[in-house]
Parts: structure tokens; sequence; C-alpha cells
DNA sequence: TTACAATATAAGAAGATGCTTATATGCTTA
DNA sequence: TAAGCATATAAGCATCTTCTTATATTGTAA
């Protein structure tokens, strides 16, 4: 696979709301799927459907736990990443604020 | 516009291979349209829908220098943020390279 | 081993994205 | 101001995503 499919690849993954949220939440700490559930408003089926993609992305990790799965960020990197976009967005709207 | 999604759709931009490619020429310097249109194949309308898309999702900024265009990247997070990501796909292989 | 709890998978409808072809806009220079 | 180059926009089709409902799987504990 080209290294350009690839890379974009796990933007995609990062690229939609509901998979945001999951890993901010993750962030912190390793969930399980029901306390994701809990925190996210959507349905187990979706939650599990997005879960399954970041996991397919190398986004996110997964291990089981009696009958539960947890699930955590895989690589540091990703925090980083989230974090250098959360700074785009900050300037972003520091400069609408300065009306521009 | 909720805080998720304003992130989720940098990623969202970032998020496709030809929009990738066109950000790995950017991140040495910046190019004319017709510059990116000889390095990237495909069509002059398409390269042009990918880079306005880029644009409103602020990833890339523009100026005007004659009848050309020129894009570049607009904040310099984005080359942060593609670094880590191919940090995260060099561990990726890595791991796949030890049979695992 | 049956029942329940937690999670995953399947299938299909609705909407979003991406590409192509055709056309429009906006500089620049003659 | 007419012609030509560079870029953008429009429209429509094909494909991919996402969500929903229904069902399957897997582990645990009675």
């Amino acid at each position: 696979m080209k290294i350009e499919v690839m890379n974009a690849n796990i933007f995609k993954a990062l690229g939609h709301p509901t998979r945001m949220e999951i890993i901010k939440l993750l962030n912190d700490q390793p969930l399980c799927v029901c306390e994701i559930f809990d925190k996210v408003e959507s349905t187990q089926p979706n939650i599990s459907q997005h879960l399954k993609l970041l996991k397919d992305a190398d986004v996110l990790d997964s291990k089981r736990d009696g009958n539960k799965i947890i699930y955590l960020i895989k690589h540091d990197e990703v925090r980083k990443i989230i974090s250098l976009s959360q700074m785009i967005l900050h300037k972003e709207i520091m400069q609408l604020s300065k009306g521009e």
C-alpha cells in the first residue's frame, strides 16, 4: 500500500465527531465499551463500529478483561496529534475573535 | 459548532490520499496550482476542489501572485501532525516486520 | 448447561464524498 | 478590449460512509 494511503487512513479514522469524542475520553484512561457507551450519545452497535474502525486504523488497541473489552490509545503520538489540532483551532478562534 | 466537529474537520481534510500528497508537496515550499497539478496525478478541477477543501478546513492558505494562486501550509502544527503520523506508521511497519 | 451481560457483526437505507466533463471567472499582455 | 493562461465552480453520476434494527458471539456465574 502506498504511504500516502496509509497516512490518510489514520486521519480518516480521526475525522469523525463521534470518534473524536471517543479518543478524547480515552486520552485520560482506558475504558471498556460500556463506559464509552455511557458517555457518548449513540447506540451500542454504532459505538462498536466506530471502535473497530479506530482499531483497524491503528489508532486504538483493545484487550479483554472478563467479558468486557477495554479500549485504549495505541500510540502516544495520537495524543500529540490531537493536542496539535487543538492548538490550530485555538489560533483560528483567536483570529476570528479579532474580527478578521 | 461543537469542538469535536471542528477538530474532526481538520482530520477529515487530511484523510484523503490525494490531499495527503498535496500537503507533503507543500511541506517543503509553497506552490502554485499549476505546479501541484504537474506533480500530482489528477485533473485540474479535481485538484482545485481538494485545495478548496483543505483551505476551508484551515489546513492550507492561499495568496494570489499575478494570475497564479499560491497555496501554502497555514499552520506549522500541520507539519508536526504529519510527521507524528509518519512515526506511527514507522512503528507499525517495524512491528509487522517482526512477524507479529 | 442455562441464562445473562457485554460486545460484535450483518444488512440495508439515507446521506455524504469524490470524480468527470463542461463552463465560468479573473489576471495579464498585446 | 480581445485573447489566452491559470484557476474555480457547477452539475451529475458512482461510490463510500454512517446509522439503524436485528441477530450473533463470547465470557461469566448461578
